[in-house]
DNA sequence: CCAACTGTATATGTTATATATACACACCAG
DNA sequence: CTGGTGTGTATATATAACATATACAGTTGG
């Protein structure tokens, strides 16, 4: 018997024309999902193979971003078995999540400093940002009340 | 009589090693020293030649940078004349500055949300980063009151 | 053992970045 | 007006990151 193995459509939509590479954007979505639980420690990841056809595209884009994934760790690669979430994957997804947020805010204030803005008006600006996303992110999961199929 | 021309070590330091393609540092450095008023309307930007030197890159990559400094209408290019801050230089960079800055901020807030931060301790997180943010940046502008070279 | 899965490794094409070199335009001294 | 010296401009070339196809190697279960 082996461990369930994770659906892959979650993670897209992935496409060249967004920001980023493509390896890179798999390696975002797999760390929310497994930063919000939903791939818990020990599950298995979709195969090179599945993956690359779900998303259409290739399997050594997949590979690329199974090894940063591991590398951080946060996977754990096994030949001829498969990949899974490490035990403490979904901490280490976290750490890294709000590391990377760290380092966007210190850019952002740098930006708004450059940019004219006093150290006050600075605050207010990304205070203000800050609380317009969190509740446009709210309105998104608002209506999804609707029946939907199974 | 011509415009004078502005000096150009104030853009570095460049490298290769540092995070984004070497024009777009440059850009960066453009966009900070004209958003702050260090290089007013009319000026004219370092020659191709001259800023190619200082920096240790080439010409190429120096006409990269006000390719796309003057795309964002914060330069113009005269051939056989120079490059030149362009009247709106200032708003335009700054303009660009707090558009850059929000996107981050976006993208920070998605990150901690992600990262399993409640709106609430999202926007401490924030907050609390932002205010550690602008007083280092405080600091390192104080103890500037030794005696220097004129 | 063999078939069918897994991950792995090598060679190749494409694109963005950075470069060197040669060219065209504008001013100014003579 | 003519040439020199400074501007920006354009073409062809090298390098590195990204993405791919194809062939290889380990694991499991019939």
């Amino acid at each position: 018997m082996s461990e369930p193995r994770a659906i892959a459509v979650q993670i897209g939509p992935i496409s060249p024309a967004a920001p980023g590479a493509l390896y890179q954007q798999i390696v975002t979505g797999f760390k929310r999902e497994i930063g919000e639980g939903r791939l818990a420690g020990g599950i298995a990841l979709p195969s090179f193979r599945l993956l690359a056809e779900q998303l259409l595209v290739s399997i050594i884009t997949v590979r690329r971003a199974y090894e940063e994934l591991e590398r951080e760790g946060i996977i754990y690669r096994r030949q001829g078995l498969g990949t899974f979430v490490a035990a403490d994957g979904r901490e280490r997804s976290r750490a890294a999540k709000r590391g990377h947020a760290e380092a966007l805010i210190r850019l952002a204030v740098q930006e708004a400093t450059e940019a004219g803005l006093s150290p006050a008006q600075a605050k207010a600006f990304v205070s203000r940002v800050t609380t317009e996303t969190l509740s446009e992110a709210k309105a998104c999961k608002a209506p999804t009340l609707s029946k939907s199929a199974a």
